[in-house]
DNA sequence: TGTACATCAGTGAACGCGCGTTCACTGATGTAC
DNA sequence: TGTACATCAGTGAACGCGCGTTCACTGATGTAC
């Protein structure tokens, strides 16, 4: 059953995409290479013709879904971002979205790659926010910035952590109140 | 090997112990039950006669760490407890400190029980900190407690996701600097 | 352009391993007399 | 208080299962002539 070399290159595109969406819904070890391949149409016994192992197709699937963001944001304003990042479809979509807030608890525990492909990640992010948020100078611009950041990883972690809905939407808005306007 | 009843009851805080230390090093998924049983000094065989599954020692774990942070912050000024929460001791000892921070984005993947302790731990958490905030009203306060705290568990995850000691630094200080003086 | 063969992307069975859970057993504790 | 026996906390082997990874095989693609 071989494949012609343009439809391979589409499989391991179909591979990274599924990656970055299931690893993001079920947590990096909350879903097996078998389940993976089902995702993109394909049997588990092709993975290591595309990847040399779990932990590689972890980090590119993250670099993915972290350069997805990054693409976004580049296109919108401040409140924008905000917003959307603290909303109920960002709430209910964690496969299509923030891979921070989704496996930010994860990837403290895990190897080199994946913690590489998170800190570039993070940083492009930075580096677009700091670039939309006020400040006096560029250094203020940029804590601002990180501050920004936190808070709506941390809001987005504990509302979905939290059983409750209406808890859930309280903490959403009570820092999207805090971040823009006030 | 019977054992006195007083001694079958502290072995259970034992493995009680271990147990909300070592989810929170590792992971909810990432230690075994035979493994969290030799952290309290038994074998695995006697897990069930203390706890009915692997998710209730969760849910149980969960609520004694949180319960420990809530005690913590009782008898705490905000400031004390925010320069604490965003220390390099905090960062460099997850099996210690926050609960949330540590198995947050695991959470949202568990089960009721365990979802279940931490709400009701969140909330506990969240009613200290609004008594410590500055407020207009009662109102003002409480949304400013969940914004603060939401920027301390941001910052923590995403410094300890990053790779980089500085950049992990740089986080913290800058929510530090956000939320207290400014 | 047509044929013959080498390449190699994808398949599915199999591997060793660690997991959560069960269970027959042990022997000190707790109790009945 | 002392003895005889039932209880039951803890032990360690065993279970079925899903995991990451390997591998012999298949057959369409790509290439050499």
């Amino acid at each position: 059953m071989k494949v012609t070399r343009e439809q391979a290159a589409e499989n391991r595109e179909h591979i990274l995409d599924a990656a970055s969406k299931l690893f993001r819904e079920r947590g990096l070890d909350g879903i097996g290479v078998a389940e993976l391949m089902k995702g993109a149409g394909l049997t588990h016994g092709g993975f290591y013709g595309h990847f040399s192992s779990k932990e590689e197709l972890m980090a590119q699937a993250c670099t993915r879904a972290l350069e997805a963001s990054v693409e976004k944001w580049r296109s919108r304003g401040l409140r924008e971002i905000v917003q959307s990042y603290l909303s109920s479809r960002h709430l209910d979509n964690p496969g299509a979205g923030c891979a921070i807030a989704t496996l930010g608890s994860d990837v403290s525990r895990q190897g080199a790659p994946v913690r590489r492909a998170f800190t570039s990640g993070l940083r492009s992010l930075i580096d677009v926010l700091t670039r939309l948020v006020p400040g006096a100078s560029a250094a203020a611009k940029r804590r601002k910035a990180l501050a920004v950041y936190s808070s709506m990883v941390g809001a987005l972690v504990l509302a979905r952590a939290v059983d409750d809905p209406k808890l859930s939407h309280e903490i959403l808005q009570a820092v999207a109140s805090s971040v823009t306007g006030r």
